[in-house]
DNA sequence: CGGTTTAACCCAATCGTTTAGGCACGGCGC
DNA sequence: GCGCCGTGCCTAAACGATTGGGTTAAACCG
């Protein structure tokens, strides 16, 4: 019963008689090396009785091959969606018996680089550069030097390997289960900030309308900063208008939750007089909102091990051209989609999809 | 402009022209090692002429310091609070230049033995086991075997150093926040999980009762699950009692968005006819709901980062005693707290803090 | 002028592995 | 009896740092 000491691999030669050598063989199942089976049983035995683990550092150093991946990300393990991408890069490490190196640089690209340094000089394997949103990045110089892969980003040129989620895909779907419900009057509280996700969603919201016939109506869509406060807002200005939409399709959960604030104050019931649809599946937001709401996924967990599955692909075929994934966004259905209102429907007819 | 390989320290050497051993010493600053300052220049030019970052590797394995904690938690990431733990963590690993290796098991033992395990193969300097919500655990054994910290957790002995949140203040420091606005009629809508935050806020809820000589009504408590739903149910049957409380106390910010649906449902104004406070502070829910509530922050940050201050005096100091931290949980003050509603106010004067 | 200091370095071992390239020995064919 | 070939190991050189214990040459001392 040792304290700290760790047995090394000359205890376990020594144990068994052999050189070190012969242990590393053993343990390592060499292919095409030799060895008897007595000296087989008797080296792993004495491995077992020494509660023998090779020393990974020393490994490293020799194989040039850590198990380390660096995960640097901007903001990251703030918001609550970084930890199913966490979780998704870890399992997919695990799949390699690897781990993650965690590193977040709050956006300062000097910082980051830096981080970067730090990361290459401890001999990771490879780097996840991951964005807490979606968006366009240019990352630090230091990743060029070596396996690296974007993650919720794009690289501003198409470098490094990345992925994203599919925006345009998700939102059409989600503006397609008002569609399909029967709605026709659509507003679309999108969020103003300047990201890649405001004119996707609103080209899978456009989208939807096409399939469906139904043309865009530009007065049914407001722009807002994405908060409770913002939706809120966004939804009271669409459900104030001369036509009310019988439903909204939000940009993000909290804009929904807004959303519901106004329905609230209007003293509209969701999902008889109302139906929302919002965006992100932040869990503690939809699955707690009465009624539940139903809501696009971002998939946090996909990307993740997407991106570290690609990161180790890479590091076993350098040299090999990045790749460019976009993960679809599933809809979560709950509660809050419902056939339009009596009052406001049946005004002409009820087009079908093309 | 090397592709991938780094220099060495045996690259700096030759190219300033004296031994490794030197290199080491300059750019170590060793002390009691003299040095020429033309040798001195020389080398610190060449080394930054060759970009020369040591092999941190290598040095781990000469020093027997990685300068890597490992982070191992059960559930973590996936919860928001993590972040805040981690980002702690992070930041007080980064004041010892040490990096963080991330790992979690999903609560599941076996799981935990192998993960610490690989964590000791890799060297780290020591391990913090994380909980993601304050409870009473059973280390996994390998964690014996070198320096850890427990964070949001309590031992079943006092063997590791432990941190968690001041369940009682924080508590207390909220109701009292109701009280001290007039309130004496303060429903608790508690969780009914059996943890310790259980036990501890109902304490916390207690004491402040007493500081105001108001005497703990049984029939004001109500225990359910920790969601909305929970607290939904909760606050339904505390306000709809012969005498309504003027005020609730919820045990979970997501409790707390029930009881403002149940507000809602009673067409009551908060905090005009019902004040709310919560506790866990979790941004998403808090500063959505309208009003803003008025909540008990868990200090996840200041925990995260006390974890890894004291692993790395630990690890500096072994075999020092193992200290346990009790960190405040400070009242966020936003809009769901006012005076009690007139209707039910001034029943039998204002008793005032004893 | 011999001996002692001192300044300024360097040699080589070490950390714990992996791995290219032997080496010894027994059996086989002739 | 001799050469040859497997079989089953082992020796020693890496990997890239740190470090205890020198060594060398100049300066200093009496």
């Amino acid at each position: 019963m040792e304290l700290r000491g760790r047995a090394t691999i000359r205890d376990v030669a020594e144990r068994s008689g052999v050189s070190t050598t012969t242990v590393s063989h053993v343990l390592n199942e060499v292919p095409g090396k030799r060895i008897s089976e007595q000296t087989r049983v008797r080296v792993t035995q004495a491995a077992a009785d020494l509660h023998y683990r090779p020393n990974k550092l020393a490994q490293g150093l020799r194989t040039q091959r850590t198990g380390l991946i660096g995960f640097l990300s901007d903001h990251v393990s703030t918001t609550p969606f970084a930890g199913r991408m966490i979780l998704g890069a870890q399992d997919a490490a695990a799949e390699a018996a690897s781990l993650l190196v965690l590193l977040n640089s709050g956006g300062d690209p000097e910082v980051e680089e830096r981080e970067v340094e730090a990361l290459l000089e401890r001999q990771v394997d490879g780097i996840v550069y991951a964005a807490f949103y979606h968006r366009v990045v240019t990352p630090p110089q230091g990743l060029r030097r070596g396996p690296a892969v974007l993650l919720d980003a794009r690289g501003v040129d198409g470098e490094f390997s990345s992925v994203i989620p599919d925006e345009v895909g998700g939102s059409r779907a989600g503006v397609e289960q008002l569609l399909a419900a029967g709605h026709r009057r659509i507003g679309f509280v999108n969020n103003q900030d300047d990201i890649p996700a405001r004119t996707l969603r609103l080209a899978g919201y456009r989208q939807a309308l096409e399939v469906y016939g139904v043309p865009f109506d530009h007065s049914l869509m407001v722009e807002r900063e994405p908060s409770a406060r913002g939706g809120f807002d966004g939804a009271m200005a669409l459900l104030s208008g001369i036509e009310m939409p019988t439903a909204l399709f939000c940009a993000t959960d909290r804009m929904a939750m807004g959303a519901y604030q106004a329905a609230q104050e209007l003293s509209l019931s969701i999902p008889r007089d109302l139906s929302i649809v919002g965006f992100d599946d932040q869990e503690l937001v939809a699955d707690s909102l009465r009624p539940g709401l139903t809501t696009v996924a971002l998939p946090h967990y996909q990307m993740g091990q997407w991106a570290v599955r690609q990161l180790l692909e890479q590091i076993d075929a350098p040299e090999s051209q990045p790749t460019h994934a976009l993960i679809p966004c599933p809809v979560v259905r709950r509660e809050s989609v419902g056939p339009p209102s009596r009052a406001v429907r049946g005004l002409g007819g009820e087009p079908q999809p093309a």
